[in-house]
DNA sequence: TTAATTCGTTCGGTTGAATCGAACGATTAT
DNA sequence: ATAATCGTTCGATTCAACCGAACGAATTAA
């Protein structure tokens, strides 16, 4: 029968809409249809049905993603284990550092922000809430790392890989293993400029009662500001108490 | 052929598994196949291309939504036109009048939460992020109302009714007009306890420049503080005053 | 103003993906 | 040790997904 190019599942382009209109704010049906390589008939019938179900709306005649996508995130975000506590955790470690605090967690081999926290000088990082990043070359990705087991790390390695995002990224698998096995006895992970010039970072995790790695928290500045000496000797106690807190909380949630 | 219940769009199948999942955070294969009606076979392959396009993730045998949700939902809200900018004074007016400030759209006939601002005093009210709320028993919903033509607001009344939430909930259509009218005059939106008892607040409505509505922007707090002279008499100028500026920003976007 | 595109939408015939039930091994509960 | 329940795989059947054609509406070009 020639060349027939969407042979796919009907789940996989429903995703696949949801996914273009994503990256593009308004689509119309001719250029979803062009888009996605399938009949113009055949991207109506699906954002009919998306329509229906109150996941898009149409401005005229361009559908764009619904607001039922924010409140599905929030939900998502809420029912994060240490959500609640680590909020209030970081919004007083922007406090007391005057830099920025992230919330972190682990989702399918990528690291997820969760929260931000900006205190007086905080650096404004492109790090929108939600995003997934690597985890081999931030603070708290490291942090995470350093507590899940060799295999699974191997195998997240081994469908994210290590890219080189800047000069100091590490890039080298035993180098990063080396780096682990050092974050687990000092306890805290530092960020030398790994992700962005000019940025240092440190992290520790937060673990479940079990040892299980739930995210990690994190300070990020200036590498001027942020020298390894004022880290390993002011944040990374301040830190150890958030997650001495956040730590008891989550496993007696009674105290809450 | 005997009882055949499933007799459903592929699609809706799809988006129904992700409002199950809404609903309960976690679920088994099976679970979902009794709650939906529909083999565990179907249940499980449709699982499996939500899993394989990352939307949903596995804990043991558990399926749940993903954060990928959280990235598509702040992406979602952060395309709103006034976002940005009325974000801003929202945190400026919880800071001015130490009480709950509000940011609100319409979508599909209803109101949506983008965001709130806490000011000292203020109260905690169940709105969050993202939800979908009933306009006619809102500040907000009020003010975005009077600004839509009257068949759009019959139509939305057709779709979701004026569901009595309080004793002072408006339910009559007349009522409501009477109201928008009132609305439209003074320039700005009244609850008294229409949607909570003990609760009022006083919204306005943000306009572009060819006097389409963008949203509305509120104050809500205790009925005592919240006299409906302080209101007017303070509080409407506050959010005069934001509405503005809110409006200049979107209507020039050079000035941002 | 008119003509020509381009758009979203509808529809019916065709086909292949969605669906189910049965069966499997793994896990858990009894 | 046994029974029950789970997630997962697989093949046969069928019905929903899919396409192309055709429509009117809206926009653009002439």
């Amino acid at each position: 029968m020639g060349t027939n190019p969407s042979k796919q599942k009907t789940g996989k382009k429903i995703l696949g809409i949801i996914n273009a209109l994503r990256k593009d704010e308004a689509l119309g049906v001719t250029e979803l249809s062009d888009r996605l390589n399938i009949a113009k008939s055949t991207a109506h019938y699906h954002l009919d049905t998306l329509h229906e179900e109150g996941y898009v709306v149409k401005d005229d005649s361009k559908y764009r993603l619904s607001l039922q996508f924010l409140r599905i995130g929030e939900l998502t975000r809420s029912r994060v284990p240490i959500f609640e506590t680590a909020t209030e955790e970081v919004e007083k470690l922007a406090g007391r550092t005057n830099e920025l605090a992230i919330l972190a967690v682990e989702e399918q081999g990528m690291g997820v922000y969760l929260y931000k926290a900006a205190g007086e000088n905080a650096i404004d990082i492109d790090a929108p809430i939600g995003r997934f990043a690597h985890l081999h070359n931030r603070a708290y990705g490291k942090a995470i790392l350093s507590q899940l087991k060799e295999e699974r790390v191997k195998s997240i390695l081994d469908e994210h890989g290590l890219p080189e995002t800047s000069a100091q990224t590490i890039t080298d698998r035993d180098d990063l293993f080396n780096e682990l096995e050092q974050i687990r006895t000092q306890g805290f992970a530092i960020n030398r400029e790994e992700s962005i010039e000019g940025i240092h970072g440190i992290a520790v995790p937060i673990l479940d009662n079990d040892g299980s790695i739930l995210g990690g928290i994190s300070i990020a500045g200036p590498s001027e500001r942020l020298s390894v000496e004022k880290m390993t000797d002011d944040y990374a106690d301040l830190l150890s108490r958030s997650q001495n807190i956040i730590e008891l909380t989550v496993q007696h949630p009674e105290f809450q």
